[in-house]
DNA sequence: GTCTATACACCGATAGAC
DNA sequence: GTCTATCGGTGTATAGAC
């Protein structure tokens, strides 16, 4: 009915294709769902976009895009380096248990992303986003406890979005919070060992 | 043609699942793609399985019986509890890079689980699997190295579950070697210290 | 028990009226 | 540009001959 502008239409319909996958999984994510969830007619979907298979990859592109929330937040606290790394994963964790769905959606379109060779290099540019913004954190966190890193951050920071990886995917399967803060704890005394106090 | 006892007709089908799963992903792993793996007849799926769902359900109970590949071998080294701890991640990342498509079958169908309440405890049921076994692997090696946990070993293997799906997922991603070496030698670091020596 | 043939729902995508 | 109606294809599941 009303006219709305084709980059507008796009948008609305990725934001819908996220809360579709959120909410219902990628495999319930099917053009009629998301065309439903943002309140359009099935042909306006394929007037905004060529392709289902477009729509996909332009929601990757996007995800990666707004994946500003760092594993560790902006402000970090003063401190040890490793209660500055610690407070940043528990910082990330009480993210993931606020939005668990969101996080879930995240896993889901990366593994989407690794079973098509066009794909695989959309999850690859999502985990250099993800090692790139753990990088600034780290950065931070040595500067504000006056460390100094003697391994490469780049390689501190890789290692890090493992840890994180590994405490979103077994926290969304067994809910055990105590679990997941003995994780943190272990990660963060780990990744303090890059580091030299100055 | 020939007549096959149900059960062995089961069981072909859940293996032939597991390969196209493997193979192609779980959003290809159709009926039709599954029988035709098995070189059976679309009826004989049903006259084995009520439903799709139900094999679903059948391959990840499989699936867990069959994780006797422990994160951690059997056969552990001898040497400082951080080294034989190491040495077993490497271990399991060998095990990885040996069969890939393996390991991304499990989180595919652990994510698949995840998606609907009926079957989250099948997934959680495959993670206490996983901490089991390398709760065994973890006493083993404390053993060898004359170490002594001084956290309970339930909580050190949770976390090694932990780090052990991060370095498998973002392998998986960047097939970065050497960053996943890291990841096993921080890990290996971290929960060591979860032990004094003795 | 095992097959071929088919029912029926839903998928992505398009035609054509407005 | 936007809609309703529909196409061709594929999904799960079943009927019925053998």
């Amino acid at each position: 009915m009303t006219r709305i502008p084709a980059q507008e239409r796009r948008a609305a319909l990725i934001g819908a294709a996220l809360r579709v996958v959120s909410r219902n999984g990628i495999a319930q994510a099917t053009t009629r769902a998301i065309v439903a969830e943002a309140g359009m007619s099935l042909a306006s979907f394929h007037y905004a976009f060529d392709s289902r298979d477009e729509l996909m990859d332009e929601l990757i592109s996007t995800v990666i895009e707004n994946t500003r929330r760092a594993i560790m937040p902006e402000d970090l606290a003063d401190g040890a380096l490793v209660d500055v790394i610690e407070a940043g994963v528990v910082r990330y964790f009480e993210h993931l248990k606020a939005d668990p769905e969101h996080e879930q959606a995240m896993l889901e379109l990366t593994q989407y992303a690794l079973r098509s060779p066009e794909r695989h290099p959309l999850a690859q540019a999502q985990y250099r986003r993800y090692v790139e913004l753990a990088e600034q954190s780290l950065e931070i966190a040595a500067e504000r406890s006056g460390a100094v890193w003697h391994v490469p951050v780049a390689q501190v920071a890789r290692v890090l979005v493992a840890f994180t990886d590994g405490l979103t995917l077994t926290w969304l399967v067994d809910r055990d919070d105590a679990a997941s803060l003995a994780v943190a704890h272990a990660a963060a005394d780990a990744l303090s060992r890059m580091a030299d106090p100055r």
